[in-house]
DNA sequence: CACACTTACGATATTCGTAAGGATT
DNA sequence: AATCCTTACGAATATCGTAAGTGTG
């Protein structure tokens, strides 16, 4: 039984007729008389009872009517579904990013992407460094955006772009009226830290410690804003990617440029290293690059 | 999107290889690939993510899986039902009798039938003469068995014997020694009639009315046992189709030839004229052909 | 006699398998 | 070097349309 044969039936079925059927599907009279005996021949008996004047449906033929028009009408469904999906009209994306990516450089790339593909659905999860990894790896997602990982583990980096560390003071703070300073300097003032499964955290103790320098932490948070309120009044200083100068800002605190030793970490997009990405994630991808890459 | 090119992507998707695949469907590696690459270019993307080395299903691909399992397990089951049904091995009959022949000709034939076609269904309907015509214009029943219709009516009959009238005598009636008698004889007993819309009753009153007779009619009943019963006690006469005999027989009365005038009636098989049967309907019409056509 | 479906036959397309090519383990 | 998928090309097969055939109203 062939896709032809069974919309041959249902055309015939449905006019009742052999030459109505040819017209609607373009084919000879000829061609439809071969493919309704092909069909009737496999099947084993008659679907149509022809009296060379009028032809109606045998109870047989009658019996198949329902089926195959569900049949046919689930056939184009699929059809139309997977035509949508690669033509970016369905389906859905779901991405992992760290939150400072996720307030800051992510919400104007989801504006974009959803300017260009308003059919498709977006799931961002807003979780830890650590957390976008684990994402990636257990395919809870299919994009993730993260600090460059140590160790491969079955991901591809693409590097969006390399983030370094700033010191963040109060706004009265002598030091934010300097265009820059250094750790040493910095660190002479109480420290308010993200707390400790931070990626941040982690990043900047490792690194400090190769220079021989540690943190005189003084209060701890495990969110950012709670950090950039209390700098901002002056309970301390702190250090934050480069990323949430704006966030600092608008909290009231100061960002400048921190060095000896000048902390960078490239930011980028994680993927699964073996996995072909969904059309819909590949969009995201490129989406990103472009918007935020520049 | 085709049937083969369906079959081709479940067979590639499951075994995660095209040689494997080929086997399964007795193609060469050639022309699965090209059928592979032709959906893909109808779907307007790739299915499989190809290394050379290993096969694996992209997101799309993922996606169309279970979809394609169904359409095409579903197709089968289409097929296979219809196949089933040509082959006698499903589908069920709908039949009408009128109680005389449901009760004495019909159990044999259905006994028959069910041996030769042990997975079609029947359905009797055992109903009076006139219900029987209706049922088969109403498409209720695909066959009926009644009496000749007076008028076509859109109906096709095909007799299957001559059913003539026999009278219905009491064991001890001097009549029962007999091996026949008239009408003239029997009607100057009472008379127990079948009631009003029987058409058993219509159709002897019309019949003796053409020869200036009529029934003395004394008691009624509507139920042909019940007048069995009657006669066996004593209370009078009957006469009743010849297809009786053995019920009258088994109720305690005694059946014996009827003439002047002979009344005889065709019995036969009813179909709408302008359908075709099912085949299962065929062929329970031609086993009541053989079994009671006898 | 005209209409509607079926059958016959030659022309065109599609599909298939063999063989060569390319890439990876 | 061996395996697996892709591409190229000639051959077999299937399908289509034109035209003649058949039966009914």
């Amino acid at each position: 039984m062939t896709l032809k044969q069974l919309r041959a039936f249902l055309a015939v079925a449905q006019t009742l007729s052999f030459a109505q059927a040819c017209e609607q599907l373009h084919l000879s009279q000829s061609a439809l008389s071969l493919t309704i005996k092909a069909l009737e021949d496999q099947l084993g008996g008659r679907l149509f009872s022809r009296t060379t004047r009028s032809v109606s449906l045998t109870p047989e033929g009658e019996a198949l009517l329902p089926l195959a028009r569900r049949l046919l009408a689930e056939w184009s469904r699929t059809e139309q579904e997977l035509r949508q999906r690669f033509a970016l009209q369905q389906g859905h994306v779901s991405v992992a990013a760290m939150p400072s990516f996720a307030g800051n450089l992510l919400p104007p790339v989801l504006r974009v992407f959803r300017e260009r593909y308003p059919d498709i659905r977006i799931r961002v999860h807003d979780v830890i460094n650590e957390r976008v990894l684990e994402m990636v790896q257990e395919r809870r997602v299919e994009v993730g955006i993260a600090f460059a990982p140590a160790q491969g583990g079955g991901l591809h980096f693409t590097p969006l772009y390399i983030d370094r560390f700033l010191a963040v003071v109060a706004a009265d703070d002598p030091l934010a009226m300097e265009p820059g300073t250094d750790w040493a300097t910095l660190l002479r003032r109480p420290f308010i830290a993200l707390q400790a499964p931070s990626a941040v955290r982690a990043l900047l103790e490792a690194r400090l410690a190769a220079h021989g320098l540690s943190l005189p932490v003084e209060i701890e948070s495990h969110q950012l804003t709670t950090v950039g309120r209390m700098v901002a009044c002056g309970l301390g200083v702190s250090a934050v990617p480069a990323l949430c100068r704006q966030q600092m800002h608008e909290l009231g605190a100061r960002c400048i440029e921190l060095a000896a030793p000048v902390i960078e970490q490239p930011v980028g997009l994680l993927t699964r290293a073996g996995d072909t990405l969904s059309v819909a994630a590949q969009a995201f991808h490129d989406t990103l690059l472009e918007v935020a890459g520049a």
